[in-house]
RNA sequence: GCCGACGUAGCUCAGCGGCAGAGCAGCUGUUUCGUAAACAGCAGGUCACCGGUUCAAAUCCGGUCGUCGGCUCCA
């Protein structure tokens, strides 16, 4: 979706003219920077895929008012044509001898400390560079600027034009909270006026799809401040989204082997003790709780160990594996308040998790499987704009437990799996759980930022920590492979997720409403009943305006089972049109004079602003069959 | 948590040192209407909260809480 404004053509982006234009826009702004703010110290001004940053750290904070002072001086410094030249260093002792000389702008020695160390970083025997962009101005000045940088950049600053400052954030250098927080400005820039005005544009548009916008329009979800951040509240409508989606899942796993279980939200801190999970996930945990008794209990984040309990609660054969427990289950993560993001990332959430209990020799089998349920997932939900990542292990990294065998065995089982099913993947190493490989799949929500939904991982740390077995074949006690999975991730984030993609337009299945019946007088209005009762298959609550319940029709509590309302304010028609419009409810029926004798409707349907036609329930009905 | 921005009626916003405003929503009444907003009236506020400056604070300053954009981390 963000392509849009990126590479359009056959080329990556990191090799486009565009991405070079940015990192000159990059540059050009740390040039302004350095004129308008002396001993600010540069660190790196990277292209990005809407833009580019420059992370500086200024001798005093600055705000976002200031913006504007430093896209003036770019706007003035781009004028001057300057080109950017590149000079290659001869050595390490040369690149050193430039920056302090150069770089440093004669500001001193403290503007460059932060180039010293990234030379530092320069692997050995690669190319030391640099790019140089000065000119003498109108007054005879001479304005210069000179930065340790890869390149490429564009000929002249002159093409430096149509670009915006966005916004001022906090980034740690190098991206550690152990270092000094520097200031990033980030911005935009684009080849043509157009390019730049689309983007914007499409940001006002992205605002619009905005889950937290949409979900309190349409009646989805909620924050409360007095609940406590980060802790959603879902509204009637949001819950039907929620059901039925849990619904449709719940149908699938029986179908294919698995068995619900219900655990508690608390547990006492001995299960987490024995999973580790006291250690390894100490930051996310809410502070604990102590019983009168001295017990100490902590919130669940994580349902793993419970199931882990009752697969524990009974001598398991190879005969009964793989089992495979799944569960709603609401978990409660401490996330710093500055990363809480919406529905999108909450401090209480529901994971669609199952855990399976597998051989080794059933492990590929099993995630063929699981795989083959996400496709169905994403197929149902209508994502078609996703990507699936494996994450392997980095040969590396030392932080990874267990045997090498069981690593590949897990890695080349996740990988065979995606290919049976027809998963396109990437593969990304690095990006395994410490305890195992996993499968991710990413989606981008409307501002095109990526997040991560559903999830597979093997493990077979949890059955090493818990003792967990199983009796082969052979008489003998051997050790089960768990995996882990979520096909949605959690219903929080992938329903915020779903009413961007969807702009709240959810498909016919998912929608809170599916069908709004509108009396078009009071005199309608038992008639709007009678058609609602059909469509939903149980009486409407409540007596008519007219004073009259309206007869029940005992053949008409088989209906199809659609979620149906009946519009009964005292409003005009196209009042109720453009509210239930708003509300995006798929099916409009209109029901006047003509429709009450007829025993007709007035269809109207989402996306097309346009009456299509009066029909009898029957031939609506068979209308939307395709839907259901 | 850290950096920056923003908190005015249920919602969207105006007002930015001198009487707290509009539209929509709500309530009451009238209207009973055929494809995106009927008409009239009424009600609705600790201007997020706490403190300070000032003759006077929604407005200026400080702190707290919350929201948003980032950083770090994750479903």
């Amino acid at each position: 979706m963000s392509g849009r404004f990126t590479a359009m053509s056959a080329a990556p982006y990191e090799e486009s003219h565009l991405y070079r234009l940015r990192h000159t826009a990059a540059h050009l702004m740390a040039q302004a920077v350095t004129e308008l703010y002396p001993g600010a110290k540069l660190t790196l001004g990277p292209p990005i895929e809407n833009g580019f940053y420059y992370d500086i750290e200024f001798p005093e904070a600055i705000k976002e008012a200031d913006l504007a002072g430093i896209e003036n001086r770019m706007r003035e410094l781009a004028k001057l044509d300057m080109p950017l030249v590149r000079r290659e260093a001869t050595d390490r002792d040369d690149a050193r001898r430039i920056i302090r000389e150069e770089c440093s702008l004669g500001q001193g020695e403290e503007v460059i400390s932060y180039k010293l160390e990234l030379l530092d970083a320069v692997p050995e025997g690669q190319t030391i560079s640099f790019y140089e962009q000065r000119a003498t101005d109108k007054q005879g000045k001479e304005r210069l600027f000179i930065d340790l940088c890869r390149g490429p950049h564009v000929e002249s600053t002159k093409e430096v034009r149509h670009f915006k400052l966005m916004s001022i954030a906090g980034a740690y250098w190098r991206g550690d909270v152990r270092n000094k927080m520097l200031t990033r400005i980030y911005g935009t820039a684009f080849e043509t006026k157009d390019d730049l005005q689309g983007y914007l544009t499409f940001l006002e548009e992205a605002a619009k799809r905005d889950h937290r916008k949409l979900g309190r329009e349409l009646g989805l979800f909620m924050f409360s401040p007095v609940v406590g951040q980060g802790l959603p509240l879902w509204l009637p409508k949001g819950t039907v989204l929620r059901e039925t989606m849990n619904q449709f899942l719940r149908d699938e796993q029986v179908k294919r082997g698995y068995q619900g279980v219900v655990t508690p939200n608390i547990a006492s801190i001995k299960l987490y003790e024995k999973s580790g999970h006291i250690l390894t996930f100490r930051e996310k945990l809410f502070p604990f709780m102590e019983d009168p008794e001295g017990e100490t209990f902590i919130l669940k984040p994580m349902n793993c160990p419970f199931h882990i309990e009752i697969y524990r609660s009974a001598m398991r054969s190879y005969r009964d594996l793989p089992i495979r427990y799944a569960e709603f289950g609401t978990v409660y993560r401490y996330e710093q308040s500055g990363e809480l993001a919406g529905m999108l990332r909450v401090r209480g959430f529901t994971q669609d998790d199952a855990h399976l209990f597998v051989r080794p020799d059933q492990l590929l089998d099993e995630f063929v499987g699981v795989v083959d349920l996400m496709m169905q997932v994403l197929k149902r939900l209508g994502l078609n704009d996703y990507r699936a990542r494996v994450g392997t292990r980095d040969p590396e990294n030392a932080k990874y437990i267990g045997h090498d065998d069981n690593w590949r065995l897990s890695e080349e089982a996740i990988i065979e799996a995606c290919r049976r099913v027809g998963l396109d993947y990437v593969v990304s190493p690095g990006d395994a759980a410490f305890y195992g490989p996993k499968l991710d799949l990413i989606i981008k929500d409307a501002l095109g930022r990526d997040w991560q939904m559903g999830t597979v991982q093997v493990d077979y740390n949890l059955p090493e920590r818990f003792e967990l077995e199983y009796t082969g074949d052979d008489s003998k006690p051997h050790r089960p492979i768990m995996i882990h999975r979520a096909p949605f991730g959690s219903l929080e984030r992938m329903i915020g997720l779903l009413t961007e993609q969807y702009a709240g337009a959810f498909p016919f299945w998912l929608a809170p409403v599916q069908v709004a019946v509108l009396p078009i007088a009071d005199r309608h209005v038992a008639y709007a009943r009678q058609v609602a009762e059909r469509l939903q298959g149980y009486p409407v609550l409540g007596l008519a305006p007219e004073g009259e319940q309206v007869a029940a029709d005992p053949g008409a509590w088989t209906g199809p089972n659609l979620r149906v309302s009946v519009d009964e304010s005292r409003e005009t028609l196209g009042k109720k049109i453009r509210e239930n419009t708003k509300q995006k409810v798929p099916y409009l029926l209109i029901c006047g004079d003509r429709d009450c004798e007829a025993g007709t409707v007035g269809v109207r349907a989402r996306g097309e602003e346009a009456d299509l036609g009066s029909m009898t329930l029957a031939g609506f009905l068979e209308r939307i069959q395709p839907e259901l």
